[in-house]
DNA sequence: ATAATAAATTGACATTTATCAATATATTTT
DNA sequence: AAAATATATTGATAAATGTCAATTTATTAT
Protein backbone atom coordinates (compact mmCIF):
# COMPACT_ATOMS: atom_id res chain seq x y z
CA UNK A 1 0.00 0.00 0.00
CA UNK A 2 1.75 3.23 -1.23
CA UNK A 3 0.31 7.24 -0.90
CA UNK A 4 0.26 8.68 -4.19
CA UNK A 5 -1.26 11.37 -5.55
CA UNK A 6 -3.07 11.21 -9.20
CA UNK A 7 -0.67 12.85 -11.45
CA UNK A 8 -2.96 14.38 -13.28
CA UNK A 9 -4.04 16.76 -10.74
CA UNK A 10 -1.96 19.19 -8.36
CA UNK A 11 -3.25 17.03 -5.79
CA UNK A 12 -4.13 20.38 -3.24
CA UNK A 13 -7.08 21.98 -4.25
CA UNK A 14 -10.05 21.68 -2.77
CA UNK A 15 -11.52 20.41 -6.37
CA UNK A 16 -8.79 17.98 -6.46
CA UNK A 17 -8.90 16.85 -3.58
CA UNK A 18 -13.28 15.65 -4.23
CA UNK A 19 -12.25 14.25 -7.04
CA UNK A 20 -9.25 12.22 -5.20
CA UNK A 21 -12.77 10.46 -3.98
CA UNK A 22 -15.65 10.82 -6.35
CA UNK A 23 -16.15 11.30 -9.89
CA UNK A 24 -18.74 14.07 -10.45
CA UNK A 25 -19.13 14.19 -6.57
CA UNK A 26 -21.47 11.38 -6.76
CA UNK A 27 -20.99 7.33 -5.69
CA UNK A 28 -22.08 4.82 -7.91
CA UNK A 29 -26.32 5.43 -8.09
CA UNK A 30 -26.59 6.72 -5.12
CA UNK A 31 -25.56 10.21 -5.06
CA UNK A 32 -25.03 9.88 -1.41
CA UNK A 33 -22.61 12.95 -1.87
CA UNK A 34 -23.73 14.96 -4.64
CA UNK A 35 -26.26 16.47 -2.11
CA UNK A 36 -23.40 18.00 0.06
CA UNK A 37 -22.31 21.61 -0.73
CA UNK A 38 -18.64 22.28 -0.79
CA UNK A 39 -18.13 23.02 2.81
CA UNK A 40 -19.61 19.95 4.16
CA UNK A 41 -17.73 18.28 0.95
CA UNK A 42 -14.48 19.94 2.71
CA UNK A 43 -15.24 18.51 6.29
CA UNK A 44 -15.06 15.28 5.41
CA UNK A 45 -11.92 15.29 3.01
CA UNK A 46 -9.75 18.30 4.02
CA UNK A 47 -7.46 15.72 5.14
CA UNK A 48 -7.04 12.65 3.10
CA UNK A 49 -5.36 11.40 0.43
CA UNK A 50 -5.09 8.95 -2.51
CA UNK A 51 -4.21 5.62 -1.59
CA UNK A 52 -3.05 2.79 -4.33
CA UNK A 53 -3.98 -0.59 -3.93
CA UNK A 54 -1.74 -3.16 -6.11
CA UNK A 55 -4.26 -6.64 -7.10
CA UNK A 56 -4.51 -8.71 -3.52
CA UNK A 57 -3.89 -5.95 -1.61
CA UNK A 58 -6.20 -5.71 2.01
CA UNK A 59 -7.87 -2.56 1.73
CA UNK A 60 -9.43 -2.84 5.24
CA UNK A 61 -9.80 -6.15 7.61
CA UNK A 62 -12.67 -7.42 8.96
CA UNK A 63 -12.83 -7.18 13.04
CA UNK A 64 -10.61 -4.34 13.03
CA UNK A 65 -11.80 -1.36 14.18
CA UNK A 66 -13.83 1.11 12.02
CA UNK A 67 -12.04 3.99 11.67
CA UNK A 68 -12.32 5.10 8.06
CA UNK A 69 -14.91 4.96 5.55
CA UNK A 70 -13.03 3.66 1.89
CA UNK A 71 -14.44 5.52 -1.37
CA UNK A 72 -13.44 3.44 -4.56
CA UNK A 73 -12.25 5.82 -7.39
CA UNK A 74 -11.36 3.67 -9.69
CA UNK A 75 -10.95 -0.42 -9.63
CA UNK A 76 -12.69 -2.93 -8.42
CA UNK A 77 -12.67 -4.08 -5.07
CA UNK A 78 -13.90 -7.97 -3.28
CA UNK A 79 -16.22 -7.37 0.04
CA UNK A 80 -15.69 -10.92 1.38
CA UNK A 81 -16.57 -12.60 4.88
CA UNK A 82 -14.27 -14.27 6.35
CA UNK A 83 -15.80 -17.09 8.17
CA UNK A 84 -14.18 -19.94 10.31
CA UNK A 85 -11.93 -22.37 9.20
CA UNK A 86 -11.19 -20.00 5.97
CA UNK A 87 -14.14 -20.50 4.13
CA UNK A 88 -14.45 -16.80 2.53
CA UNK A 89 -17.45 -15.61 0.45
CA UNK A 90 -17.68 -12.78 -1.32
CA UNK A 91 -20.79 -11.03 -1.04
CA UNK A 92 -20.15 -8.15 -3.45
CA UNK A 93 -17.86 -6.98 -5.97
CA UNK A 94 -17.44 -3.12 -5.61
CA UNK A 95 -16.29 -1.32 -8.65
CA UNK A 96 -15.20 2.37 -9.40
CA UNK A 97 -17.14 5.66 -7.45
CA UNK A 98 -19.01 3.15 -4.79
CA UNK A 99 -18.26 4.13 -0.66
CA UNK A 100 -17.81 1.56 1.47
CA UNK A 101 -17.91 1.64 5.36
CA UNK A 102 -17.22 -2.05 6.04
CA UNK A 103 -20.60 -2.97 8.06
CA UNK A 104 -20.67 -1.57 11.27
CA UNK A 105 -20.71 1.91 11.02
CA UNK A 106 -22.53 3.92 13.64
CA UNK A 107 -23.16 0.48 15.90
CA UNK A 108 -20.67 -1.16 17.12
CA UNK A 109 -17.50 0.80 14.72
CA UNK A 110 -15.51 -2.51 13.97
CA UNK A 111 -15.25 -3.91 10.62
CA UNK A 112 -17.81 -6.83 9.51
CA UNK A 113 -16.27 -7.38 6.40
CA UNK A 114 -12.89 -7.63 4.69
CA UNK A 115 -12.48 -5.69 0.97
CA UNK A 116 -9.43 -6.54 -0.69
CA UNK A 117 -8.15 -5.08 -4.29
CA UNK A 118 -9.03 -7.18 -6.68
CA UNK A 119 -7.70 -5.09 -10.09
CA UNK A 120 -5.38 -2.13 -9.18
CA UNK A 121 -7.35 0.26 -6.98
CA UNK A 122 -7.79 4.04 -6.10
CA UNK A 123 -9.36 5.25 -3.30
CA UNK A 124 -9.01 7.05 -0.33
CA UNK A 125 -10.03 7.16 3.34
CA UNK A 126 -12.63 9.38 5.54
CA UNK A 127 -12.87 9.09 9.23
CA UNK A 128 -15.71 7.82 10.75
CA UNK A 129 -15.87 10.91 12.98
CA UNK A 130 -16.02 13.50 9.92
CA UNK A 131 -18.80 11.63 8.70
CA UNK A 132 -20.92 11.12 12.53
CA UNK A 133 -20.14 14.51 12.48
CA UNK A 134 -21.49 15.69 9.49
CA UNK A 135 -24.84 13.20 10.13
CA UNK A 136 -25.60 14.95 12.86
CA UNK A 137 -25.31 18.34 11.07
CA UNK A 138 -27.04 17.68 7.47
CA UNK A 139 -30.55 15.64 7.68
CA UNK A 140 -30.41 14.99 3.86
CA UNK A 141 -27.20 13.35 4.19
CA UNK A 142 -28.44 10.91 6.96
CA UNK A 143 -31.52 10.18 5.02
CA UNK A 144 -29.30 9.53 1.96
CA UNK A 145 -27.08 7.03 3.99
CA UNK A 146 -30.11 5.34 5.23
CA UNK A 147 -31.66 4.56 2.26
CA UNK A 148 -27.92 3.55 0.97
CA UNK A 149 -28.01 1.16 4.02
CA UNK A 150 -31.31 -0.24 3.31
CA UNK A 151 -30.34 -0.56 -0.36
CA UNK A 152 -27.37 -2.58 0.60
CA UNK A 153 -29.62 -4.91 2.97
CA UNK A 154 -32.09 -5.64 0.39
CA UNK A 155 -28.97 -6.24 -1.87
CA UNK A 156 -27.73 -9.27 0.95
CA UNK A 157 -30.73 -10.38 1.39
CA UNK A 158 -31.18 -11.35 -2.12
CA UNK A 159 -27.90 -12.88 -1.74
CA UNK A 160 -28.60 -14.88 0.99
CA UNK A 161 -31.99 -15.73 -0.71
CA UNK A 162 -29.96 -17.01 -3.93
CA UNK A 163 -27.30 -18.89 -1.53
CA UNK A 164 -29.90 -20.78 0.86
CA UNK A 165 -32.68 -21.27 -1.65
CA UNK A 166 -30.94 -22.54 -5.12
CA UNK A 167 -28.90 -25.41 -5.79
CA UNK A 168 -25.79 -24.86 -8.08
CA UNK A 169 -26.23 -24.23 -11.68
CA UNK A 170 -28.83 -21.72 -10.05
CA UNK A 171 -25.74 -20.43 -8.28
CA UNK A 172 -23.44 -20.53 -10.64
CA UNK A 173 -26.17 -19.06 -13.25
CA UNK A 174 -26.46 -15.90 -11.26
CA UNK A 175 -23.46 -15.15 -9.80
CA UNK A 176 -22.30 -15.20 -14.10
CA UNK A 177 -25.37 -13.26 -14.67
CA UNK A 178 -24.31 -10.48 -11.80
CA UNK A 179 -20.83 -10.01 -13.23
CA UNK A 180 -21.63 -9.73 -16.57
CA UNK A 181 -24.90 -7.49 -15.86
CA UNK A 182 -23.61 -5.17 -12.91
CA UNK A 183 -20.16 -5.39 -13.04
CA UNK A 184 -18.31 -5.83 -16.21
CA UNK A 185 -21.43 -4.56 -18.45
CA UNK A 186 -19.96 -6.27 -21.73
CA UNK A 187 -20.89 -9.33 -22.69
CA UNK A 188 -17.59 -11.70 -23.59
CA UNK A 189 -16.00 -9.91 -20.22
CA UNK A 190 -12.90 -10.79 -19.33
CA UNK A 191 -12.17 -11.99 -15.91
CA UNK A 192 -9.97 -11.00 -13.72
CA UNK A 193 -11.51 -12.91 -10.95
CA UNK A 194 -9.79 -16.69 -10.18
CA UNK A 195 -12.03 -19.91 -10.32
CA UNK A 196 -11.70 -19.45 -6.69
CA UNK A 197 -13.08 -16.32 -6.33
CA UNK A 198 -16.13 -16.74 -8.44
CA UNK A 199 -16.71 -20.25 -6.38
CA UNK A 200 -16.38 -17.92 -3.04
CA UNK A 201 -19.18 -15.80 -4.62
CA UNK A 202 -21.48 -18.68 -5.71
CA UNK A 203 -21.18 -20.14 -1.93
CA UNK A 204 -19.36 -23.59 -2.86
CA UNK A 205 -15.69 -25.60 -3.65
CA UNK A 206 -14.08 -24.43 -6.59
CA UNK A 207 -13.64 -27.93 -8.08
CA UNK A 208 -17.91 -27.96 -7.87
CA UNK A 209 -17.65 -24.06 -9.56
CA UNK A 210 -15.58 -25.56 -12.51
CA UNK A 211 -17.41 -28.77 -13.11
CA UNK A 212 -20.84 -26.59 -13.29
CA UNK A 213 -19.36 -23.81 -15.65
CA UNK A 214 -18.24 -27.14 -17.77
CA UNK A 215 -21.89 -27.88 -17.79
CA UNK A 216 -22.91 -24.60 -19.15
CA UNK A 217 -20.41 -24.82 -21.51
CA UNK A 218 -21.22 -28.31 -22.82
CA UNK A 219 -25.21 -27.35 -23.05
CA UNK A 220 -24.03 -24.13 -25.42
CA UNK A 221 -25.17 -21.93 -23.35
CA UNK A 222 -21.61 -19.92 -22.57
CA UNK A 223 -18.23 -19.97 -24.07
CA UNK A 224 -15.38 -19.91 -22.12
CA UNK A 225 -11.96 -18.73 -23.23
CA UNK A 226 -8.85 -18.26 -21.07
CA UNK A 227 -9.58 -15.67 -19.29
CA UNK A 228 -13.27 -14.53 -20.74
CA UNK A 229 -16.80 -15.80 -20.46
CA UNK A 230 -19.21 -15.11 -22.86
CA UNK A 231 -22.51 -15.52 -22.42
CA UNK A 232 -24.54 -17.39 -25.32
CA UNK A 233 -27.78 -17.79 -23.76
CA UNK A 234 -28.83 -15.36 -21.41
CA UNK A 235 -32.89 -16.31 -20.99
CA UNK A 236 -31.57 -20.15 -20.71
CA UNK A 237 -29.59 -18.83 -17.52
CA UNK A 238 -31.94 -16.92 -16.31
CA UNK A 239 -34.42 -19.81 -16.41
CA UNK A 240 -31.68 -21.87 -14.79
CA UNK A 241 -31.30 -18.99 -11.88
CA UNK A 242 -35.05 -19.07 -11.68
CA UNK A 243 -34.93 -22.60 -11.04
CA UNK A 244 -32.69 -22.84 -8.45
CA UNK B 1 -57.89 -9.89 11.99
CA UNK B 2 -59.83 -7.83 14.04
CA UNK B 3 -59.78 -3.85 15.25
CA UNK B 4 -59.89 -3.60 18.86
CA UNK B 5 -58.62 -1.73 21.69
CA UNK B 6 -57.10 -1.96 24.50
CA UNK B 7 -59.81 -2.87 27.47
CA UNK B 8 -57.43 -1.31 30.16
CA UNK B 9 -57.04 2.13 28.32
CA UNK B 10 -59.70 4.48 27.33
CA UNK B 11 -57.74 4.14 23.55
CA UNK B 12 -58.16 8.07 22.47
CA UNK B 13 -56.20 9.80 24.97
CA UNK B 14 -52.67 10.50 23.86
CA UNK B 15 -51.13 8.65 26.20
CA UNK B 16 -52.95 5.65 25.23
CA UNK B 17 -52.07 6.06 21.73
CA UNK B 18 -48.61 6.04 22.49
CA UNK B 19 -48.87 2.64 24.48
CA UNK B 20 -51.12 0.76 22.41
CA UNK B 21 -47.66 1.04 20.09
CA UNK B 22 -44.86 1.38 23.05
CA UNK B 23 -44.24 0.26 26.17
CA UNK B 24 -42.13 3.20 27.66
CA UNK B 25 -41.93 4.80 24.61
CA UNK B 26 -38.91 2.69 22.86
CA UNK B 27 -38.43 -0.02 20.95
CA UNK B 28 -36.58 -2.84 22.31
CA UNK B 29 -33.26 -2.15 22.39
CA UNK B 30 -33.15 0.58 19.55
CA UNK B 31 -34.66 3.11 21.63
CA UNK B 32 -35.66 4.45 18.31
CA UNK B 33 -39.27 6.34 19.46
CA UNK B 34 -37.44 7.31 22.93
CA UNK B 35 -36.02 10.53 21.24
CA UNK B 36 -39.39 11.53 20.13
CA UNK B 37 -41.22 14.63 21.62
CA UNK B 38 -45.04 14.17 22.52
CA UNK B 39 -45.70 16.26 19.48
CA UNK B 40 -43.90 14.00 17.00
CA UNK B 41 -44.85 10.82 18.47
CA UNK B 42 -48.46 12.37 17.75
CA UNK B 43 -47.39 12.94 14.62
CA UNK B 44 -46.42 9.77 13.48
CA UNK B 45 -49.73 8.02 15.28
CA UNK B 46 -52.70 10.32 15.61
CA UNK B 47 -54.69 8.01 13.34
CA UNK B 48 -53.55 4.61 14.56
CA UNK B 49 -55.47 1.87 16.04
CA UNK B 50 -54.43 -1.98 17.46
CA UNK B 51 -54.73 -4.46 15.87
CA UNK B 52 -55.40 -7.65 16.99
CA UNK B 53 -53.77 -10.89 15.06
CA UNK B 54 -53.97 -14.69 15.68
CA UNK B 55 -51.66 -17.34 15.37
CA UNK B 56 -51.02 -18.28 11.73
CA UNK B 57 -52.58 -15.35 10.42
CA UNK B 58 -50.38 -12.82 8.12
CA UNK B 59 -49.60 -9.30 9.46
CA UNK B 60 -47.74 -8.54 6.11
CA UNK B 61 -46.99 -10.38 2.98
CA UNK B 62 -43.79 -9.82 0.99
CA UNK B 63 -44.03 -8.31 -2.33
CA UNK B 64 -47.33 -6.13 -1.31
CA UNK B 65 -46.24 -1.87 -1.50
CA UNK B 66 -44.97 -0.92 1.70
CA UNK B 67 -47.38 1.43 2.84
CA UNK B 68 -47.49 0.46 7.02
CA UNK B 69 -44.37 -0.13 9.77
CA UNK B 70 -45.61 -2.69 12.21
CA UNK B 71 -45.00 -2.05 15.99
CA UNK B 72 -45.47 -5.45 18.01
CA UNK B 73 -46.49 -4.16 21.36
CA UNK B 74 -47.07 -8.06 22.46
CA UNK B 75 -46.74 -11.74 20.90
CA UNK B 76 -44.10 -13.17 18.64
CA UNK B 77 -44.27 -12.44 15.09
CA UNK B 78 -41.73 -14.85 12.20
CA UNK B 79 -40.12 -12.56 9.51
CA UNK B 80 -39.93 -15.07 6.48
CA UNK B 81 -38.91 -14.85 3.24
CA UNK B 82 -41.01 -16.58 0.73
CA UNK B 83 -38.65 -18.23 -1.61
CA UNK B 84 -39.65 -19.87 -5.31
CA UNK B 85 -41.09 -23.65 -5.06
CA UNK B 86 -42.68 -22.81 -1.62
CA UNK B 87 -39.33 -22.80 0.04
CA UNK B 88 -39.15 -20.38 3.20
CA UNK B 89 -36.46 -18.94 5.11
CA UNK B 90 -37.19 -17.77 8.67
CA UNK B 91 -34.88 -14.87 9.32
CA UNK B 92 -35.58 -13.55 13.07
CA UNK B 93 -38.59 -14.05 15.37
CA UNK B 94 -39.68 -10.52 16.49
CA UNK B 95 -40.56 -9.64 19.90
CA UNK B 96 -42.54 -7.38 21.73
CA UNK B 97 -41.44 -3.45 21.76
CA UNK B 98 -40.46 -4.13 17.95
CA UNK B 99 -40.21 -2.15 14.98
CA UNK B 100 -40.52 -3.78 11.39
CA UNK B 101 -40.74 -1.79 8.35
CA UNK B 102 -40.67 -4.97 5.86
CA UNK B 103 -37.23 -4.51 4.30
CA UNK B 104 -37.62 -1.94 1.26
CA UNK B 105 -38.60 1.31 3.17
CA UNK B 106 -37.20 4.75 1.71
CA UNK B 107 -35.89 2.54 -1.32
CA UNK B 108 -38.46 0.69 -3.67
CA UNK B 109 -41.21 0.68 -1.20
CA UNK B 110 -42.53 -2.61 -1.43
CA UNK B 111 -41.65 -5.31 1.45
CA UNK B 112 -38.98 -8.22 1.04
CA UNK B 113 -40.45 -10.39 3.50
CA UNK B 114 -43.72 -11.91 4.95
CA UNK B 115 -44.72 -11.06 8.79
CA UNK B 116 -46.72 -14.06 10.47
CA UNK B 117 -47.70 -14.13 13.60
CA UNK B 118 -47.10 -16.70 16.21
CA UNK B 119 -48.70 -16.38 19.06
CA UNK B 120 -51.71 -13.60 19.46
CA UNK B 121 -50.02 -10.10 18.60
CA UNK B 122 -51.45 -6.64 19.42
CA UNK B 123 -49.70 -4.42 17.04
CA UNK B 124 -50.53 -1.48 15.05
CA UNK B 125 -49.50 -0.03 11.80
CA UNK B 126 -47.69 3.37 10.90
CA UNK B 127 -48.01 5.36 7.64
CA UNK B 128 -44.35 5.30 6.30
CA UNK B 129 -45.64 8.81 4.30
CA UNK B 130 -45.51 9.70 8.13
CA UNK B 131 -42.34 8.45 9.10
CA UNK B 132 -40.63 10.03 6.27
CA UNK B 133 -42.06 13.32 7.02
CA UNK B 134 -40.62 12.81 10.78
CA UNK B 135 -37.51 11.92 9.01
CA UNK B 136 -37.21 15.10 7.13
CA UNK B 137 -37.48 16.78 10.59
CA UNK B 138 -35.99 15.50 13.57
CA UNK B 139 -32.19 14.55 12.13
CA UNK B 140 -31.83 12.47 15.31
CA UNK B 141 -34.42 10.04 14.44
CA UNK B 142 -32.82 9.57 10.80
CA UNK B 143 -29.64 9.01 12.90
CA UNK B 144 -31.58 6.40 15.02
CA UNK B 145 -33.33 5.16 11.74
CA UNK B 146 -30.23 4.72 10.24
CA UNK B 147 -28.43 2.92 13.11
CA UNK B 148 -31.40 0.66 13.58
CA UNK B 149 -30.91 -0.13 9.75
CA UNK B 150 -27.32 -0.82 10.24
CA UNK B 151 -27.91 -3.19 13.23
CA UNK B 152 -30.42 -4.78 11.18
CA UNK B 153 -28.15 -5.33 8.73
CA UNK B 154 -25.37 -7.10 10.65
CA UNK B 155 -28.14 -9.43 11.70
CA UNK B 156 -28.49 -10.86 8.63
CA UNK B 157 -25.04 -10.93 8.02
CA UNK B 158 -24.43 -13.25 10.45
CA UNK B 159 -27.67 -15.16 9.53
CA UNK B 160 -26.10 -15.62 5.79
CA UNK B 161 -22.33 -16.84 7.21
CA UNK B 162 -24.24 -19.26 9.58
CA UNK B 163 -26.54 -21.05 6.73
CA UNK B 164 -23.90 -21.11 4.34
CA UNK B 165 -20.91 -22.04 5.81
CA UNK B 166 -22.02 -24.55 8.42
CA UNK B 167 -23.17 -27.90 8.72
CA UNK B 168 -26.67 -28.99 9.52
CA UNK B 169 -25.35 -29.71 13.49
CA UNK B 170 -23.97 -26.45 13.71
CA UNK B 171 -27.14 -24.38 12.34
CA UNK B 172 -29.40 -26.57 14.73
CA UNK B 173 -27.15 -25.18 17.70
CA UNK B 174 -27.49 -21.75 16.88
CA UNK B 175 -31.08 -22.00 15.93
CA UNK B 176 -31.72 -23.63 19.73
CA UNK B 177 -28.59 -20.47 21.48
CA UNK B 178 -31.03 -17.76 19.30
CA UNK B 179 -34.68 -19.29 20.68
CA UNK B 180 -33.06 -19.69 24.33
CA UNK B 181 -30.70 -16.34 24.65
CA UNK B 182 -32.44 -13.92 22.63
CA UNK B 183 -36.20 -15.11 22.17
CA UNK B 184 -37.51 -16.88 25.47
CA UNK B 185 -34.87 -16.62 27.57
CA UNK B 186 -35.39 -19.18 30.22
CA UNK B 187 -33.86 -22.26 29.57
CA UNK B 188 -36.56 -24.90 29.66
CA UNK B 189 -38.46 -23.09 27.11
CA UNK B 190 -41.66 -23.67 25.60
CA UNK B 191 -42.31 -23.67 21.83
CA UNK B 192 -44.90 -22.63 20.08
CA UNK B 193 -42.88 -23.03 17.07
CA UNK B 194 -43.57 -26.11 15.03
CA UNK B 195 -40.40 -28.71 13.65
CA UNK B 196 -41.16 -26.99 10.39
CA UNK B 197 -40.86 -23.45 11.56
CA UNK B 198 -37.46 -24.36 13.38
CA UNK B 199 -36.31 -26.09 10.12
CA UNK B 200 -37.16 -23.28 8.11
CA UNK B 201 -35.13 -20.86 10.97
CA UNK B 202 -32.05 -23.25 10.19
CA UNK B 203 -32.25 -23.64 6.63
CA UNK B 204 -32.53 -27.55 5.99
CA UNK B 205 -36.66 -29.57 5.77
CA UNK B 206 -38.03 -30.47 9.11
CA UNK B 207 -37.11 -34.33 8.59
CA UNK B 208 -33.34 -33.33 9.02
CA UNK B 209 -34.34 -30.89 11.87
CA UNK B 210 -35.65 -33.55 13.27
CA UNK B 211 -33.21 -36.37 13.12
CA UNK B 212 -30.10 -33.40 14.14
CA UNK B 213 -32.23 -32.86 17.14
CA UNK B 214 -32.88 -36.69 17.96
CA UNK B 215 -29.09 -36.61 18.06
CA UNK B 216 -28.49 -33.86 20.32
CA UNK B 217 -30.95 -35.46 22.80
CA UNK B 218 -29.40 -38.88 22.63
CA UNK B 219 -26.15 -37.58 23.43
CA UNK B 220 -27.01 -35.48 26.41
CA UNK B 221 -27.35 -32.07 24.93
CA UNK B 222 -30.42 -31.14 25.29
CA UNK B 223 -33.91 -32.61 26.56
CA UNK B 224 -36.96 -32.62 24.37
CA UNK B 225 -40.23 -33.08 25.97
CA UNK B 226 -43.85 -32.70 24.39
CA UNK B 227 -43.80 -28.77 24.05
CA UNK B 228 -40.14 -27.75 25.77
CA UNK B 229 -36.88 -27.80 25.53
CA UNK B 230 -34.42 -27.72 27.90
CA UNK B 231 -30.58 -27.03 27.09
CA UNK B 232 -28.35 -29.12 29.18
CA UNK B 233 -24.45 -28.23 28.06
CA UNK B 234 -24.75 -25.28 26.27
CA UNK B 235 -21.24 -24.98 26.14
CA UNK B 236 -21.09 -28.17 24.03
CA UNK B 237 -23.89 -26.43 21.45
CA UNK B 238 -21.54 -23.47 21.52
CA UNK B 239 -18.45 -25.43 20.49
CA UNK B 240 -20.81 -27.55 18.07
CA UNK B 241 -22.04 -23.83 16.45
CA UNK B 242 -18.15 -22.39 16.78
CA UNK B 243 -16.93 -26.08 14.20
CA UNK B 244 -20.05 -25.48 11.94
C1' DA C 1 14.32 -19.91 -21.47
C1' DT C 2 14.01 -22.74 -17.34
C1' DA C 3 12.71 -23.71 -12.95
C1' DA C 4 9.58 -22.90 -9.47
C1' DT C 5 5.25 -21.74 -8.04
C1' DA C 6 0.41 -21.07 -8.38
C1' DA C 7 -4.02 -21.99 -10.55
C1' DA C 8 -7.12 -24.94 -13.11
C1' DT C 9 -8.90 -29.32 -14.20
C1' DT C 10 -10.28 -34.10 -13.75
C1' DG C 11 -11.54 -38.40 -11.42
C1' DA C 12 -12.78 -41.38 -7.63
C1' DC C 13 -14.94 -41.38 -3.55
C1' DA C 14 -17.13 -39.97 0.94
C1' DT C 15 -20.24 -37.12 3.22
C1' DT C 16 -24.10 -34.32 3.67
C1' DT C 17 -28.64 -33.45 2.80
C1' DA C 18 -33.14 -33.91 0.51
C1' DT C 19 -36.91 -36.73 -1.04
C1' DC C 20 -40.42 -39.98 -0.68
C1' DA C 21 -43.24 -43.12 1.64
C1' DA C 22 -44.94 -45.19 5.74
C1' DT C 23 -46.32 -44.86 10.30
C1' DA C 24 -47.16 -42.81 14.67
C1' DT C 25 -48.69 -39.24 17.52
C1' DA C 26 -51.08 -35.06 18.52
C1' DT C 27 -54.85 -31.78 17.77
C1' DT C 28 -59.17 -30.35 16.23
C1' DT C 29 -63.78 -31.06 14.81
C1' DT C 30 -68.00 -33.33 14.88
C1' DA D 1 -65.32 -40.27 22.36
C1' DA D 2 -64.61 -41.01 17.42
C1' DA D 3 -63.32 -39.31 13.14
C1' DA D 4 -60.73 -36.24 10.61
C1' DT D 5 -56.90 -33.53 10.10
C1' DA D 6 -52.43 -31.87 10.99
C1' DT D 7 -47.93 -32.58 12.80
C1' DA D 8 -44.04 -35.45 14.09
C1' DT D 9 -41.12 -39.35 13.46
C1' DT D 10 -38.63 -43.06 11.19
C1' DG D 11 -36.47 -45.61 7.43
C1' DA D 12 -34.80 -46.38 2.83
C1' DT D 13 -32.95 -44.22 -0.91
C1' DA D 14 -31.34 -40.76 -4.22
C1' DA D 15 -29.35 -36.52 -5.20
C1' DA D 16 -26.21 -32.82 -4.23
C1' DT D 17 -21.94 -31.37 -2.80
C1' DG D 18 -17.42 -31.64 -0.68
C1' DT D 19 -12.84 -33.87 -0.12
C1' DC D 20 -8.66 -35.67 -1.55
C1' DA D 21 -5.24 -36.83 -4.81
C1' DA D 22 -3.28 -36.66 -9.30
C1' DT D 23 -2.41 -34.15 -13.35
C1' DT D 24 -2.28 -30.44 -16.40
C1' DT D 25 -1.81 -25.73 -17.56
C1' DA D 26 -0.59 -21.00 -16.61
C1' DT D 27 2.19 -17.52 -14.30
C1' DT D 28 6.14 -15.75 -11.99
C1' DA D 29 10.84 -15.59 -10.64
C1' DT D 30 15.49 -16.81 -11.59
Amino acid sequence: MSESQDNSMCGNCLECRYDCCFNNSHCGDSHIFGILNPDELHSLMDNKRQIHFRPGETIMKQNTPLTHLVCIKSGLAKVVSEGPKGKNLILQIIKSNSIFTGGGAIVDDFRHFTVAAVTDIDCCFIDTSRLYNLLTKNNTFSIELLKHSNSQHMKMLSTLINLTNKYMPGRVADTLLYLKNNIFETNPFNFILSKQELADMSGMTKESFIRSLKEFEDSGLIRHTRNSIEILKENDLIEISRNG
